[in-house]
DNA sequence: ACTAAGCTACCGTCCAGACGGTCGGCTAAG
DNA sequence: CTTAGCCGACCGTCTGGACGGTAGCTTAGT
């Protein structure tokens, strides 16, 4: 069985899906032997890999972000366009992605003292993307509001709305991006 | 000195206060001591208000909201035009609050279980609000996602942005409201 | 090619501290 | 006198992480 031999890097990144499942199945504030037993591996397995519980929860929002930013990329339309980069940001917003943005989960990386920074990171790096991607400055600004919007009603008030709704609010902010000039 | 008399509502309304303060000097996951030191009450005082952990951030949740429903009321326009209601909440969510929009309260708020239904409570309240409120649903939708992006922001990227770009993006919000009919 | 040495991945136990909550008691208020 | 507000000591539990050990992998020396 080669599944079974020693392999670092897959068992760190098994060990970040489980922290992603524990807690979700127990809530922010798992404990390391709840994700170790979730990656079936033992607590001291689990600690050789991350020497802290921050230093774990930071591996998380770094996969995180590599996720979403691998689903913007992939959504990008190939004919250079003006506000595809912005078209990208939105399909990857509503593409739904039931582990990695389960309350639980960004309640517990919220608290992370990491975030801060790598959030910075991430936004100057949309930012730079949106900023170059030809639409009125007032289009984008309102977009990414709306954009994080979503996000965080997807955080509070999710099966509030139905998918039809969802539809309508992707349309028309996609529909926003095929105009030049400003808003009002 | 009349203050330090016996006189449970208002223990109650300190201790609410000096858990919002702890959270913020302590970070989300405070202890009860913390709370209870700040407060200037013993812990089994405070845990007289209220029996959990819990039970004291369910009332802070309580507070939160009636704190943000009346400055939506006091920012109502006094004349029923269309758009009011929206108005005043685009208003009440660029008034900034340190003490309890700080991430740290948030954070600590997103992981009680009574906030789902407490927030279901709120939602739809606000939604009667704004959905008579004489707007196109297009515009409306439209604001209310932005204005949970600027809350979204307020937490992550605080400072991260000008003052004026703050206010150009409430005034362009304020704008959307002044007029009829789809956007697109 | 063989092997010994050293390194890396991983295991399982242990512990000190923190934390939520209980309880018996005290005292002001009514 | 009774009750509600409040105190502060106490307890059981849980958890992060340290640590000493073990076995597989790599590499150098022969």
């Amino acid at each position: 069985m080669p599944g079974e031999q020693r392999n670092a890097p897959r068992t760190r990144r098994e060990v970040i899906e489980a922290a992603a499942r524990a807690l979700i199945a127990h809530g922010p504030g798992v404990s390391l032997d709840a994700v170790a037993k979730e990656a079936g591996v033992s607590k001291g397995g689990l600690l050789h890999h991350f020497r802290t519980k921050q230093a774990l929860l930071a591996g998380l929002i770094d996969e995180w972000f590599d996720r979403y930013d691998t689903i913007v990329e992939s959504l990008l339309e190939p004919e250079d366009t003006p506000g595809r980069w912005t078209r990208a940001h939105i399909r990857a917003t509503f593409t739904p992605d039931d582990l990695w943005s389960h309350p639980s989960v960004v309640t517990a990386l919220l608290g992370v003292p990491e975030l801060q920074q790598r959030m910075d990171v991430a936004a100057t790096r949309w930012r730079q993307q949106t900023d170059s991607d030809g639409l009125h400055p007032q289009r984008a600004d309102l977009i990414s509001r709306a954009l994080d919007g979503v996000t965080l009603a997807d955080l509070l008030w999710r099966d509030q709305e139905t998918s039809e709704d969802r539809e309508h609010t992707r349309d028309l902010l996609l529909k926003l991006t095929e105009q030049p000039g400003p808003l009002v």
